[in-house]
DNA sequence: GTCTATAGATCGATAGAC
DNA sequence: GTCTATCGATCTATAGAC
């Protein structure tokens, strides 16, 4: 039979738990009472436990990027359009900075060694994805690459910051602020 | 007596433990082995353990930063050059992105609730001080608010990419953005 | 697939000798 | 001020019944 909970709901919920108390700190007893389920469900699922757990969640969240971020900033013919729908989902995604980015927080210390190629995945492929974007909107192939560096910096600055002030005013800032930026830089190309 | 270590120098062994490991991922086994003091003699010192330390880490950090940051933000009469000594000096500590911000990674998770008001004062700080320095630098004081902000964002931000990608530049570039951002700025307004 | 029970390791914290 | 010994709690992981 299936599980109680649908696999991704399972995952979802244990990233909250990461997301909230980071990978230390988030035991199998908080697991349980999270997703409902015991330690033997939870190993027969995630037979190497938290890392088969972390692994999946990194993968649950890179899939909804790819998803809402990632294959939006590629197919849209439109960049000015894409960039607007990019800081979209990530403010919706991160909540107006009161949600942390789990694979920033994670590259920082806690599972680095283990995970580090997956989280420099995730972000290369943003970076490429919107730098490409801009490409196509006629910005130079090395600004296209600063720009979209410093958008991602905009972004993971402002959720530390945020979350730092407890004041979720600093990453819808951020965010505005980089958006402006590239619009200023995409409307400038166009009007060449 | 005094100590085997001098306290500083506990101290600053347990904060680099922290930054690595993070509070739950460093044990007091890992602290003897830093710090060369058994169990006995760390309790003795810190009578509540790990938080006693990681209020003393805090304190140590945010004095390091009071006297080699803020204080000369507050006391140049030249604006444009305490920035350069602030960029040298953040570049510097941080060890060109090398070396995590262990204040911004605490207030991610960790141990949030018991330290946040002083994680909140460290950065509350930081921004006041380079905000002033720029309104005496002539810049209004929404927009020198608005600047401060934006510098420490691109700090944080920078360190957090700069470990996820491993690549010490992309700190480097976002500290020389911010200082290239901020010396248009003044002399935009010295010039008026 | 899920549970309970439990082993084994590690951790935080204390007590007492030196 | 420092150490060792140790207790009790917690945690990861496994075993076995349903």
């Amino acid at each position: 039979m299936t599980l109680r909970m649908t696999r991704a709901e399972a995952v979802a919920a244990i990233g909250e738990l990461f997301r909230e108390h980071g990978y230390h700190g988030t035991s199998y007893g908080q697991i349980t009472a999270a997703t409902g389920l015991g330690k033997g469900s939870l190993y027969n699922h995630f037979p190497n436990g938290k890392e088969d757990m972390t692994r999946a969640v990194l993968d649950h969240v890179h899939a909804w990027f790819e998803d809402n971020v990632f294959e939006p900033l590629d197919a849209s013919p439109n960049p000015s359009e894409a960039i607007d729908h990019m800081f979209a989902a990530v403010r919706s995604y991160f909540r107006s900075g009161r949600r942390l980015c789990l694979l920033g927080a994670f590259s920082l210390y806690d599972v680095r060694t283990s995970f580090d190629e997956e989280i420099a995945a995730y972000f290369t492929r943003w970076v490429k994805a919107l730098a490409a974007c801009l490409r196509r909107g006629g910005v130079s192939l090395k600004e296209s690459r600063d720009l979209a560096m410093a958008v991602m910096v905009d972004i993971q600055g402002g959720l530390v910051m945020a979350h730092a002030l407890d004041d979720s005013g600093v990453f819808k800032s951020s965010l505005a602020r980089s958006a402006q930026t590239l619009h200023i830089r995409l409307d400038a190309c166009a009007t060449v």
